[in-house]
DNA sequence: CATTTACTGCTT
DNA sequence: AAGCAGTAA
């Protein structure tokens, strides 16, 4: 039982990781609605990383620096430096190094991209277990830290009215507070062992601010593609715990798509042979039904 | 011309 | 080693 808690795996990835790079060569850049394009000639450029500021106004990755302007005049507009005609990434590799660099201190990396890093925390984890005198963690360590599905929907519990003028940060503070204290205390509890590798991944994020300059985002959870899911769920500069025990819930209205390596034609075919749209709906299927329609890699 | 670039796994 | 399909940012 409990298969697939046996890990902490943390996936950390850096937020508009280009034009960070490009805010820090340029300060007048920061807080500002901005992006970084590739090549001038054609439209103005394409747009390969956008601010967060600019995203608010719909611009996006993929649009031609000129409409993107048409949607936000006061667009700022960085340059991917440019080599023998071609773009030249090197200055973001050399910020990727700085970064890898910090994150390394804390545990072993598996770089997925140029801006993003799996890491394996089950034995960091269990290294603060055996150092820690009581059961507790202490949520002013985990001051970035969402738990999603919590707090808990008022329908599920009783009896009180929701209320939508509720503030982020209070929903974020009182949904950790909540899940800590339902988190039991033994050792061996995969819920615990997840809120110390959030411990451990706010540690990381503050080390790699000091010391570069950069912000980033995190998910922790109980495998890569959990990490990965969670990540995305509160995004910029903020992680994202998973437990196990959220993950119907989230599934039930997931799209495929969302999905790490089903957000293509592989997604595509399970859709239409299988007649599904969300994961949730995925667990109607056995193993044996989904391999002989996929192969072997469904887990 | 008008996404472009990079990475992975598989095949040749 | 080199090319191709698939995937993602």
């Amino acid at each position: 039982m409990d298969y697939g808690k046996e890990r902490v795996v943390a996936l950390v990835d850096m937020d508009c990781f280009y034009v960070q790079v490009e805010q820090r060569l340029n300060p007048s850049l920061k807080n500002t609605p901005c992006v970084v394009a590739q090549y001038k000639t054609w439209k103005g450029g394409g747009i390969i990383a956008v601010s967060y500021e600019a995203r608010a106004h719909g611009v996006t990755r993929n649009m031609w620096a000129d409409d993107a302007k048409k949607l936000c005049p006061d667009l700022q507009v960085a340059r991917v430096r440019e080599s023998h005609g071609k773009a030249d990434l090197t200055h973001y590799r050399e910020a990727s190094v700085q970064v890898f660099e910090v994150m390394s201190r804390f545990a072993v990396l598996e770089r997925a991209s140029i801006d993003e890093a799996y890491m394996d925390l089950t034995a960091a984890v269990q290294q603060r277990l055996k150092s820690m005198t009581d059961q507790q963690v202490d949520p002013q360590l985990m001051k970035t830290s969402h738990v999603q599905g919590y707090p808990l929907s008022p329908l599920d519990q009783e009896g009180a009215a929701q209320d939508t003028t509720t503030d982020k940060e209070e929903r974020r503070s009182r949904g950790l507070l909540q899940w800590l204290s339902s988190v039991s205390g033994g050792s061996g509890c995969a819920e615990l062992q997840l809120a110390l590798g959030a411990v451990i991944v706010e540690e990381m994020r503050a080390a790699v601010e000091q010391h570069t300059g950069y912000r980033c985002s995190a998910g922790i959870s109980h495998n890569k593609v959990l990490a990965k899911l969670a990540c995305g769920l509160n995004k910029p500069n903020r992680q994202t715990l998973l437990p196990l025990g959220s993950v119907p819930e989230l599934f039930n209205s997931l799209p495929i798509g969302k999905i790490r390596n089903l957000g293509g034609k592989l997604g595509a075919s399970i859709t239409e042979t299988l007649e599904v749209e969300n994961m949730g709906e995925l667990t109607r299927f056995s193993q044996a039904q989904l391999e002989q329609h996929f192969g072997d890699k469904t887990g």
